[in-house]
DNA sequence: ATTGAGGTTGGAACAGTTTCACTAACTGTT
DNA sequence: AACAGTTAGTGAAACTGTTCCAACCTCAAT
């Protein structure tokens, strides 16, 4: 369709001053690029290898690289479960990092030969991903959820699954159930909060904002919140955390000041892989299967490719996968 | 250089047949698919898109793909922190599963325009990576060290933090301190034993074959060692783990029968990424920086490319880096 | 005014891939 | 046995993207 020549022609310029512009090559005036960029973007260029469509899909960091967490593996192994099968190759970019000065996103990806990006983010860069959807390019985000149309995204059911821990922790009958959450609201992590209320008011329990704790979603976190609640006369009897890395880190803290866990304390975590079986007691904890994920954003990203992709064009695909509460050590009835 | 073309009118056949040979294409008869990689393989042909060299540098699964582990998702991290500075690209992908029927592993490679290749492996893949790199492939190995010539490989030392682990629980007083490694081994765990019994034997102690033992390294092999551990009379007072996860499991399972760490037993374990951290007490650990180990890798292969690089050609690229002994809680003096 | 340097651009050559037409062999039908 | 239809295999040609080289244009210095 649009091939360089093509947008040569439109441009009254010549294939190798468009390369050159859709390279980023300096020896083209800015100016010239601009114009060439713009025209690439309006009549959807894609480049090819020869006659051949790339086969590249992209697990892209949009936002912070964090590529060091069990759970961005668990999701990259899932990507690859059915990706050979198709002929798709992974690539791994940081798209801040990738895109050059005065380059949209969905140019970066193009220039690289990718036909479709996996979008791993955090809420501080949704923007982010609302601007690649926008700019037209075929994307998936994991790790968080659109309220707006036009963005395929897959995500976890944290509701009812933070609904299940928290009934588990009220059948347990403790009352004085606080919630741990990150500082930084995603929409994943609004629905975790979401069931602890339902949870709570179901049960005719009442919610007090300050059993909601905000706290960085690092081990560290969950030790400091350990030192506040020792120093509270009335603390809570259970703690629902919303991240994986507070929970184990308050679980130490515990212990190291004397606290027994389950009879002190009772902990629910999240976890994306097996931490909670590297900790003791082992811990009761939702979990998410982070590989099934993968394979669904794959799915999700072939199914845009497809000719039905073309037809919900503007309605985006967005999956949603169940998780489960595992009770393990870390949970028990409460000790009054 | 050596071009579809120039292969074509070497081997008298058409530039589309041999590309389709290239691409395993099933249009073209075996016998003649056969003389086209020959041939390719003879001749070093690198495809290129238009008159650019590719730019894909491929993380590459040679045996099990275990992706999952920390140790990897820092790899890639320290991979990629230099590489978009070159304007490379990385690829993820499991060569078993890429290569196809009658493809050499090079021409898998070439296929996917990759220039040069990382390989995690693991030993029972060993085979693997000196089959690929004796096919004149780029590749550099991480995971592995050999003896033979022509194969570059990133390693951490293993050897003198192994001395410094076992020395630290002698000067804790210990003498019965037993070394847990896994059933398989590779170089690296062979110097992690060299390294306890040269410490071992230089500060007078006997390396009794009984102290070594040799289990999965999975948490489970660390649950059951302690177990055996229970039921023996004259039981070691400390554990040398030459694989993090059953350390983890160790400590844990020893803490469940009731055994007090460091008071009743000493554990010290390998440890990739922040795992030491989880568990309670603090585990002493020999630590590798795996994402400088990434950096590394790419450095090697980097200058593998380069010209320094051709003039080396057999002598291979090899580094090492050094591991830091980290003392924390699960070690003490000894209790009698 | 002339010259030279540097920035831009286009033409041409060349890289790989696929479409289309063609041949040869094989298969099934009359 | 003869014929038609199908299929595997091949090559020419058309097309895609990239870079080398020559040409052009502008601007400053002589």
């Amino acid at each position: 369709m649009a091939s360089i020549r093509y947008l040569a022609k439109e441009l009254k310029l010549s294939p190798a001053t468009v390369s050159r512009a859709l390279n980023n090559n300096p020896l083209v005036a800015a100016e010239v690029r601009q114009r060439v960029l713009n025209a690439a973007n309006k009549l959807q260029y894609v480049p090819t290898i020869g006659r051949r469509e790339t086969m590249n899909i992209a697990f892209a960091y949009a936002g912070d690289r964090s590529i060091g967490s069990p759970f961005d593996a668990a999701l990259m192994e899932g990507l690859t479960d059915r990706m050979e099968a198709g002929g798709f190759d992974l690539l791994i970019l940081d798209v801040k990092r990738a895109v050059h000065p005065r380059e949209t996103f969905s140019h970066m990806f193009r220039r690289k030969g990718i036909r479709g990006a996996v979008l791993r983010t955090t809420t501080a860069a949704k923007d982010l991903c609302i601007q690649i959807a926008e700019e037209g390019f075929p994307c998936v985000v994991v790790g968080e959820s659109f309220d707006r149309d036009g963005i395929s995204f897959v995500r976890s059911d944290s509701l009812s699954s933070s609904r299940d821990a928290v009934n588990h922790l009220i059948d347990l009958k403790h009352e004085k159930i606080a919630m741990v959450v990150n500082q930084v609201d995603d929409s994943d992590h609004l629905d975790r909060i979401a069931g602890y209320r339902e949870a709570m008011s179901t049960r005719g329990l009442k919610v007090d904002d300050r059993l909601i704790f905000r706290i960085p979603a690092k081990r560290e976190g969950g030790i400091q919140l350990i030192r506040r609640l020792a120093a509270m006369s009335d603390r809570p009897t259970a703690l629902f955390f919303a991240d994986p890395l507070p929970a184990i880190g308050a679980m130490m803290e515990a212990q190291k000041i004397g606290w027994n866990i389950p009879r002190d304390l009772s902990i629910i975590g999240f976890d994306d892989a097996e931490l909670r079986f590297m900790v003791n007691p082992t811990m009761t904890a939702i979990c998410q299967d982070a590989r099934e994920l993968g394979r669904m954003a794959f799915e999700s990203l072939t199914l845009l490719f497809s000719q039905k992709g073309r037809e919900l064009q503007n309605s985006a695909v967005r999956r949603t996968l169940p998780t489960q509460l595992e009770c393990h050590g870390s949970t028990g009835p409460v000790c009054s």
